[in-house]
DNA sequence: TCTGGGGTCCTAGGACCC
DNA sequence: TCTGGGGTCCTAGGACCC
């Protein structure tokens, strides 16, 4: 007996950070708007009015600023407080659709609804309540696709977007073999969730354009040329879903924290600092997921846009005597590895720590050689609890080991000449109505 | 002068073992 | 002349995602 086919939504926010920044500035409705990457380095979203401007993803605002200031782009320093929070309530606006067990976060402004068990409700209506509820509860612009598969869904939202006839709610389950055939010969290949630029172009190359001829294709002839990952998108293209829902998102496999710096640094003592703060956020990660680490490595690159400049972009990693989430410990072994690598006379302009062979912290246990006894791990734990509560407050960084924790402007703290207010999280900055 | 910061999974090939 | 074969583990690199 076939299974009744699966009802997956995928909701998705209209260039969220802009919408977020235009959440509180609603004098902005009719102005261009971008949020530039950390440091304000590139742009890293774009409203609709600046993609029909023709600004790309990803452009250096340096490059921008001129244009910019023309055409009245308005840009903002990328506020992750804002959009977390902002994330948040939208997610929990679609918690009222359908049952914990049925949504997955899948990013930031994405969320996945399983409504195959409501076979009751008509999609199409569906979604046009969500969208409407989502912009009346948090301001936030959604368009929501349905499809038999993840991969469909996705392809239903791309089109909930992009083609303006449906209203921002695309439902593929209510169409016909052939109606679904029409829409996915209007669609490039490239777009399908799991196609990237180097897979669309092999596909290309052997007369593979549009998502309708992916799914044309044989699984097993793609499974041969591109692998296992190409070989279930065309199945999950053809309506058999393949990819699961994933509840609690697992626990991470390695937990990084990097950061380009305001200027350049030289000297391991300049270094340090950074390092000091990255692994400080690192390792508040690691606590977090309730893990240990069993690896740290680091990595410092000069700037590879300045070919004028002496290149050197070392990484190491280093194996600790045992596992541990206390960031005094961590970021000890994390200074020998940078004075390992390190070497004079070159300018630093990015600094990162990495950590790996992460494991439950349940599973840890003192090892043999430990030296320190059991009540002092119980002291150094209760700290390492103080240290996130306070930065939790606070904001990151006001409180850390060493010099991490003063807050002040110094050369390779970010530059962030835009940043809105934090709305949403901080008493002091709420908006004021008079 | 100024060019982001995270993550995952798969595969191929080498080391090593019996 | 003639140089096994299969399994596991680890790592590096490539591809993808947001």
């Amino acid at each position: 007996m076939k299974p009744e086919p699966r009802r997956i939504a995928l909701v998705d926010a209209n260039s969220f950070y802009c919408s977020c920044e235009r959440v509180f500035r609603p004098d902005l409705e009719h102005t261009p708007l971008v949020v530039l990457s950390n440091n304000d380095g590139c742009v890293v979203a774009r409203d609709a009015l600046v993609k029909r401007l023709g600004v790309q993803m990803g452009v250096p605002w340096f490059q921008l600023k001129e244009q910019a200031e023309r055409q009245g782009i308005v840009c903002f320093s990328s506020n992750y407080t804002l959009y977390g929070d902002l994330s948040r309530r939208f997610m929990s606006v679609l918690g009222h659709y359908v049952p914990a067990e049925d949504q997955e976060v899948y990013s930031i402004d994405e969320s996945f609804l399983d409504f195959t068990h409501q076979p009751q409700l008509d999609l199409t209506t569906t979604g046009q309540a969500i969208k409407e509820r989502v912009r009346r509860w948090t301001g936030l612009p959604v368009c929501v696709g349905f499809g038999a598969s993840k991969t469909l869904a996705k392809l239903a939202n791309h089109v909930a977007k992009k083609q303006a006839p449906w209203g921002g709610v695309c439902d593929l389950t209510a169409l016909t073999e052939a109606e679904r055939r029409g829409v996915m010969k209007g669609i490039e290949v490239r777009e399908v969730w799991g196609v990237g630029r180097q897979i669309a172009k092999q596909l290309m190359l052997r007369g593979v354009n549009t998502v309708a001829d992916l799914a044309a294709c044989d699984p097993n002839r793609i499974r041969e040329r591109f692998g296992v990952v190409v070989e279930r998108t065309v199945n999950e293209l053809r309506g058999i879903s393949c990819i699961d829902f994933e509840m609690a998102p697992p626990a991470k496999q390695q937990i990084i924290a990097s950061r380009s710096f305001g200027g350049p640094l030289y000297t391991i003592a300049d270094l340090a600092e950074p390092l000091r703060l990255h692994m400080g956020r690192a390792a508040e990660k690691l606590r977090h997921q309730q893990s240990t680490a069993g690896v740290v490595g680091v990595w410092i690159q000069t700037n590879q846009f300045r070919p004028q400049d002496p290149q050197y972009w070392p990484t190491r990693t280093i194996k600790m005597t045992e596992h541990s989430d206390d960031t005094a410990m961590l970021t000890a072994w994390a200074m020998s590895v940078l004075r390992s690598i390190h070497r004079p006379g070159y300018r630093y302009i990015k600094l990162g720590v990495m950590l790996m062979d992460l494991r439950p912290r349940a599973l840890h246990q003192g090892s043999l050689f430990d030296a320190t006894p059991p009540e002092l791990d119980a002291r150094r734990e209760k700290l390492m609890g103080v240290l996130d509560k306070a930065n939790g407050k606070w904001g990151r960084g006001s409180m850390g080991i060493g010099s991490a924790g003063v807050k002040a402007d110094r050369a390779w703290t970010m530059q962030r000449g835009n940043l809105s207010p934090c709305y949403t999280t901080r008493w002091n900055e709420l908006r004021t109505v008079s």
